[in-house]
RNA sequence: GGUCCCUUCGUCUAACGGUUAGGACGGGAGAUUCUCAGUCUCUAAAUAGCAGUUCGAUUCUGCUAGGGACUACCA
């Protein structure tokens, strides 16, 4: 038998990471299996749908290299894969269940609702739910609501004996009371559209997906989605319920633990081969060593029984030090066009970029590549070099254990040293060699003679190597700076 | 409140019922005769608790505790 498995989503937001992880553990499964990836937009809520969050699931799926093999735009033989557009589908199979008595019709209004919650509220019973006023409405009742132009939704009718249960992957037999399943879940709302509970079942029967992996928040509501497969006469897929993404306060992955959509990982510089790994590595291990796997590593590798059972906390240090190996392996010109928007963003270098902004672009990747998490780094990192704010504060360019007399001297001395040495084209070396003697001859630390001419230089005590920054810079322009930051010391 | 699920270092995790409980991130210390970063070395750090089964429990069973999810005309 084929393996189906599909990532599902709903349009109301941006893809967040554990949404992609979903999809992800989905389509590792699936291509280790030799099965199909489907992709399925479940916009059934209508309040919430945006166009913008349907935009961001192509790109994002796009954007990692995810591709479904069925779906939205690429078509499919069970098509289609938008739920608003089987919209006359699950109306069918609603008015099916209730012509077999397993559905009935419900006329309640929202305000009946809201009184029967607060009153079981306030009467401090165990929260009930529905209370299946209409379950048995006679034809004569019913023909009067339909009179005062109610539109009403389709109930299941969920067995008030018995217990249902499920398979699990994971977790094993999952059993529930069938008084314990919420009552009556609507199958139809009143604007003719599907609940979740309704299309999914639909949808997964009819495309024929074999194993359902979604997140564990679904356990709930997985004898419910077997009582309506029951209610079909259908054989439900196989269940997996997936360990959630927890924030470090152990509640689900929320904004307030910092990014959560992938979007905003994207523009802040997280590589998509970062993003795969650590995510994937949340909640799965292959075994007791192995840390870095490609896309293409994990469609061969994956096996569904190593997923975790527990949550797994995303921990936003350990995915920058990925990024950062992943940095580290691009090739120099790759990292070069990756870092170029964030330079262009900056101002640092034109919208559409000279033959000669390319070529420093690649000049200074080599001195910046190992001191990157993020892409966006490379800003601060080169920021020395496309403007210049000097440091007039004579406190930053003294170092710890030397005082102004000292420093003034070396920046004075160095300076001569420095420029004489690139003049004379002098190996860095050697010049390196001279400035540390100029140090011992000063009696003060190798850095008392480095940091003055470092913040000099770059305008700051934290930069890039000095003879890289230099070489960067270019010669006059260092000889003007050092000659700015002499004159600060020499006035007052 | 009710129902269900979960529990190995701070975090992600490994360990046929038998190991000094392993690795990684993060932390700490050191090296790299310029800062920062990177790299390398070393280091601290865990089986939630209590019973039971067993010659032997991280591993099997039960209970307790803690955490989480769900409890919508949202998915």
């Amino acid at each position: 038998m084929e393996v189906r498995v599909r990532y599902a989503p709903s349009p109301t937001g941006l893809q967040h990471i554990g949404g992609v992880r979903t999809a992800l553990f989905n389509y590792f499964f699936a291509k280790s299996m030799g099965g199909k990836f489907i992709l399925r937009v479940e916009d059934t809520d209508r309040e919430r749908y945006s166009d913008e969050s349907l935009q961001d699931l192509y790109d994002t799926l796009d954007w990692l290299g995810i591709k479904w093999d069925e779906g939205p735009v690429v078509g499919g033989p069970y098509g289609p894969y938008i739920q608003s557009e089987r919209f006359e589908l699950y109306k069918e199979y609603a008015e099916k269940l209730v012509k077999d008595g397993k559905a009935y019709y419900c006329y309640c209004t929202p305000e009946r609702l809201e009184k029967v919650r607060q009153e079981q509220i306030a009467s401090k019973s165990d929260y009930q739910g529905y209370d299946r006023h209409c379950a048995n409405l006679t034809d004569e009742e019913r023909a009067d609501l339909e009179a005062q132009g109610i539109k009403p939704v389709i109930r299941l009718r969920v067995p008030t004996e018995g217990k249902t249960t499920f398979h699990d992957v994971l977790m094993g037999d999952i059993t529930r009371k069938n008084k314990d399943v919420s009552p009556d879940p609507i199958l139809l709302k009143s604007d003719g559209f599907p609940t979740y509970h309704l299309a999914n079942v639909i949808d997964d029967h009819l495309m024929g997906i074999t194993h359902i992996m979604r997140a564990q928040e679904w356990i709930p509501s997985g004898p419910l989605h077997i009582l309506l497969y029951e209610a079909f006469g259908w054989e439900p897929p196989i269940y997996c319920h997936l360990p959630m993404v927890m924030g470090k306060d152990g509640q689900k992955l929320s904004k307030r633990h910092g990014s959560t959509s992938v979007r905003d990982f994207r523009a802040k510089g997280y590589l998509p081969e970062a993003i795969i790994n650590y995510v994937t590595m949340v909640g799965w291990s292959l075994d007791d060593h192995t840390e870095f796997f490609s896309k293409e590593d994990l469609e061969k590798c994956f096996k569904i029984e190593n997923i975790h059972k527990a949550p797994g906390v995303f921990d936003y240090k350990k995915l920058d030090w990925f990024n950062g190996q992943y940095i580290r392996e691009c090739s120099d010109e790759k990292l070069a066009s990756l870092c170029t928007p964030y330079l262009q963003d900056a101002g640092f270098i034109s919208k559409d970029e000279t033959d000669e902004e390319k070529k420093l672009v690649l000049s200074l990747i080599p001195s910046v590549k190992e001191r990157m998490k993020i892409l966006s780094d490379v800003v601060p990192l080169t920021s020395f070099l496309f403007k210049d704010e000097a440091v007039t504060d004579k406190q930053v360019y003294i170092a710890k254990g030397s005082n102004e007399e000292n420093t003034q001297k070396a920046l004075e001395e160095g300076s001569k040293i420095l420029l004489a040495g690139l003049k004379e084209g002098k190996a860095e070396g050697e010049i390196e060699e001279e400035l540390v003697n100029l140090s011992k001859a000063l009696e003060i630390k190798v850095n008392g003679v480095f940091q003055p001419i470092r913040v000099a230089i770059t305008n700051s005590t934290v930069s890039l190597p000095l003879f890289d920054s230099i070489r960067l810079l270019g010669l006059d322009e260092t000889e003007r700076r050092l000659e700015r930051a002499n004159k600060i010391f020499k006035e007052n």
